[in-house]
RNA sequence: GGGAGCAUAGCUCAGCUGGGAGAGCAUCUGCCUUACAAGCAGAGGGUCACAGGUUCGAGCCCUGUUGUUCCCACCA
């Protein structure tokens, strides 16, 4: 069937029509076939509020290449989508949106407000999944979930009551760091810490007794008024004498205890700190030994207290040089020294974070981290590449209990009720409670859950848990979970822990990391910078085909990457070809062509193309099941441009030009190689593979849905694939001899091939006249010629006379004698 | 302070369990050869960071050094 095609393949022409094809024909709905053995992947939920950058691109890409892969491989696959709602993300973008109306959360209200949200979710929530499927996801849609729809709402009350009843959720007043931007908790893994240039302020507190002072210093000068200690080392000889005595807190006047901690170094500084256990993490734990009071002296968004008058309201910034200078003049300040320190700020805003003690709720993770741990070490759970198993092992090991609660109000509300009479508290999964004390109804906890509670479920929520049903058996565990090394602590290790607890069984089996996308410098893409790159732009500008290519290529396991427009180019470019590979053999096929099996009488060419095949299926499958997908792709285009493209199409021109017998050959198994060459690329550039299986093949039947090419042990032709490796090894000496003398087309050359096989001589006859020079060649069969180039393979020995090149060398002088000539004339 | 990664062609990076040093882009040469100039045929270009070691053989394994990036950590 002959088809009209442009010469270049335009995908914004395909790619729409393609996809709606594959909905039409229900490919990637996923049915549970005992048959068969399943491989599920659920997919890493974007964010309501995002918008598709390049991390989604890759990581959606590494998920539907495996995902094709397996289902073209016989798997029963089934890869679920779905959204998170990302408490934190989401709330500040609705919070900003409405300051632009001049209104606060407390003016709307919380019913109001969470109206709003939803409103917000149903405009945008939708966004990132038709994003997904510019890509070409091949997810199966009708399962999409989100993180706070019923079902998943649901499980995170049953697992957070059955948490609480085994005593792994406890409420506590403990230190925890508090965004004043966000004005709520976060945990300790949504800290980033960064160096910042800061000042050591060296201060003095009177002895009460009057007799002197200890001198100590200071980050954190405004932290003062919350002091209630200051503390020496035990051991240190300097201050034996005043441990027990009591200080005067300069400007506020409170009396203060000096107290021995062997947390104190009596190297640093002074040797003495002051104690403030609400705003200081370490302080807490020793006024928690001491039993010192805590007091804070810091609002919500980080202003002083109303305690203190002089301060009060003033931000922690302006009331450190108010407190500064105030100390300054009562002659408490020494000296001040320039100093670096670590300062955790908001992953989200970036603000400080101002640590302060709070009553939040809390995971205790130590006991459920062992089964987590033992999974990951006994192997049951892979990390590829392994090196970042020692990353969550670390982290596992080491863990701290979770900060759950999140003083916001977009998310799962956290099921405990208290009483206000009598301040009976229950955990439970109705929605409403009475106080079994007093009878009362009871008032719910305003707060709501870190986002990552109900997104460390996901894997089993989305197969419908805590309901018993028959996907949850067969699908689960998931097979391989693909996401970012950036979220390994945040979520992987959370699912492992909760899958662990809740399911009792693994919820992957394999952990696929990737690295980021980063802009062509090697920089973070980021809103700030504006260096990001909008996949969208890319898909189309180039296809989606080429962002996928790209974004497989070159890459391991684990590495980041850096985007360039060149790498895209290179990838359109090589879609490019393949269109035009295949219409090269639509073109020239004949009216009645039935794509049939491969002929008997094969030439040594035809025997090679399929056994070069046959070991790039070998490869392909190879490099897919270690996760190599960077590999593959290069094993894909160097076959198909370099061998395919390159050699035997070239090839097989003087075949189809002389007709007959050898034509319908080389168009067989052109054909042939093709429809496993498009299969082989199918995962990586789904897209122009079925426009043009379509096109060539139209069987009724997506190629998506094809079997995936494996290593066939009948398709391999060892002997005839060396063979003629070595023509080929030949062919290129004399293309360099030839080029390196730069032959212009009107020079004659001629070769000779000495061979005792008839095969070999006439496959070497069309190679020559196609492939040996760019001017014309003479093929003889002439023997023992004395003074010439010689190239010997095990089967052929193949002369450029030397006198031909000694003539080539002439009429090169002439031609450039002509040209001089030529030259001279013009300037004359 | 602890841990990990990276260092290979001018640039960006592959190189799986030790045996050929590679790709894309860039450069140079010659070609608009009827699938493709988004193309074809070639060329040049590397002490695989440095120093040792193991081995018949090291880009790859071991030790150390330097440079660089990231993660973790409570030094006021």
């Amino acid at each position: 069937m002959k088809k009209e095609l442009s010469k270049l393949y335009n995908p914004s022409e395909v790619e729409d029509k393609i996809y709606k094809y594959w909905i039409d024909n229900d490919c990637f709905h996923a049915e549970r076939d005992p048959e068969k053995e399943p491989y599920t992947i659920v997919i890493p939920p974007p964010n309501i509020t995002g918008q598709l950058h390049m991390g989604h691109a890759l990581d959606n890409t590494l998920q539907d290449i495996l995902i094709r892969w397996k289902r073209m491989s016989g798997y029963c696959t089934l890869w679920i989508p779905g959204t998170d709602h990302a408490s934190i993300a989401t709330e500040a973008k609705i919070v900003e949106a409405m300051r632009k109306e001049g209104l606060t959360k407390d003016d709307l209200g919380r019913d109001k407000f969470l109206e709003r949200a939803w409103d917000w979710k149903k405009q945008y929530g939708g966004r990132i999944v038709e994003q997904l499927k510019k890509l070409g996801s091949s997810c199966d849609w009708a399962r999409e979930r989100f993180t706070m729809d019923e079902g998943c709402s649901k499980a995170v009350k049953d697992v957070f009551v059955k948490y609480y009843e085994k005593g792994l959720i406890y409420r506590g007043e403990r230190i925890i760091n508090w965004c004043p931007h966000c004005c709520t908790s976060i945990s300790n893994a949504e800290v980033e810490y960064e160096d910042q240039a800061g000042h050591f302020w060296h201060l003095r507190y009177p002895l009460t007794d009057g007799s002197g002072y200890v001198e100590l210093a200071t980050t954190r000068p405004e932290t003062l008024l919350g002091d209630t200690a200051v503390a020496v080392n035990p051991k240190d000889e300097r201050y034996k004498d005043i441990v027990g005595k009591t200080v005067t807190l300069p400007l506020v006047n409170r009396e203060i205890p000096v107290v021995a901690d062997s947390y104190v170094d009596m190297e640093f500084g002074t040797g003495v700190v002051k104690i403030t256990p609400a705003h200081d993490p370490n302080d807490f734990e020793v006024g928690a030994r001491h039993d010192l009071p805590i007091i804070n002296v810091m609002t919500d968004d980080a202003k002083i207290v109303e305690d203190y008058p002089a301060y009060a309201g003033l931000d922690r910034y302006e009331a450190r040089k108010k407190i500064v200078e105030d100390l300054e003049k009562g002659g408490f300040l020494v000296k001040i020294e320039d100093h670096e320190h670590n300062v955790g700020t908001c992953y989200r805003c970036g603000t400080t974070v101002e640590p302060r003690v709070s009553l939040q709720w809390f995971v205790k993770m130590k006991d459920l981290a062992k089964p987590a741990i033992e999974a990951v070490k006994d192997g049951s759970i892979k990390f590829v590449p392994k090196r970042f198993e020692k990353n969550y092992m670390r982290w596992m090991e080491d863990i701290r209990d979770w900060c759950i609660s999140r003083q916001l109000w977009w998310g799962h509300q956290i099921p405990a009720f208290y009483c206000d009479d009598c301040g009976e508290m229950v955990v439970t999964k109705d929605d409403k409670a009475i106080c079994p004390k007093c009878g009362k109804e009871m008032r719910q906890d305003p707060d709501t859950l870190d986002t990552w509670f109900s997104s460390a479920l996901w894997p089993f929520t989305t197969l419908g848990w805590p309901d018993k049903n028959d996907d949850l058996d067969y699908f689960y565990p998931t097979s391989t979970l693909v996401t970012g090394y950036d979220i390994i602590t945040f979520w992987v290790s959370r699912m492992i822990v909760a899958a662990l607890e809740n399911m009792h069984e693994k919820p992957f089996d394999t952990v696929l990391i990737h690295g980021l996308v980063r802009d062509a410098q090697g920089r973070k893409m980021s809103k700030s910078l504006g260096n990001g790159i909008d996949p969208l732009e890319v898909i189309a500008n180039y296809g989606a085909d080429a962002l996928r290519f790209m974004l497989a290529t070159g890459n391991a396991p684990g590495n980041d990457m850096r985007f360039t427009d060149e790498k895209v180019k290179s990838s359109r470019n090589f879609a490019n070809k393949v269109w035009n590979a295949s219409r090269f053999i639509m073109m020239n096929l004949p009216d009645d062509f039935k794509a049939d099996k491969l002929p008997e009488n094969l030439n040594v060419e035809d025997k090679w193309i399929i056994s070069k095949f046959n070991t790039l299926a070998k490869l392909i499958n190879e490099n897919l099941e270690k996760y190599e997908l960077g590999v593959a792709v290069q094993n894909l285009y160097d076959f198909i441009w370099d061998i395919y493209c390159d050699w035997y199409i070239e090839l097989t021109k003087p075949r189809i030009t002389a007709g007959g017998k050898t034509a319908l050959t080389a168009q067989t198994v052109l054909v042939w190689v093709m429809k496993g060459m498009l299969k082989l690329l199918h995962p990586f550039m789904p897209f122009i593979t079925e426009e043009i299986w379509q096109a060539l093949i139209n069987d009724g039947t997506p190629i998506m849905l094809n079997d995936f090419p494996v290593y066939d042990e009948k398709l391999s032709f060892t002997d005839d694939e060396s063979m003629f490796e070595k023509i080929i090894e030949a062919i290129r000496g004399i293309r360099a001899t030839r080029n390196g003398m730069n032959v212009p087309p009107s020079v004659k050359a001629k070769l000779y091939i000495e061979t005792n096989e008839q095969e070999i001589f006439e496959s070497g006859v069309m190679f020559f006249e196609r492939l040996a020079s760019a001017s014309e060649v003479e093929i003889a069969d002439k023997w023992d010629i004395p003074d010439s180039v010689t190239v010997v393979t095990d089967c052929a020995r193949i002369f450029i006379p030397l006198s031909d090149i000694i003539d080539v060398e002439k009429e090169m002088a002439r031609l450039n004698k002509e040209k001089k000539a030529v030259q001279k004339d013009l300037t004359s």
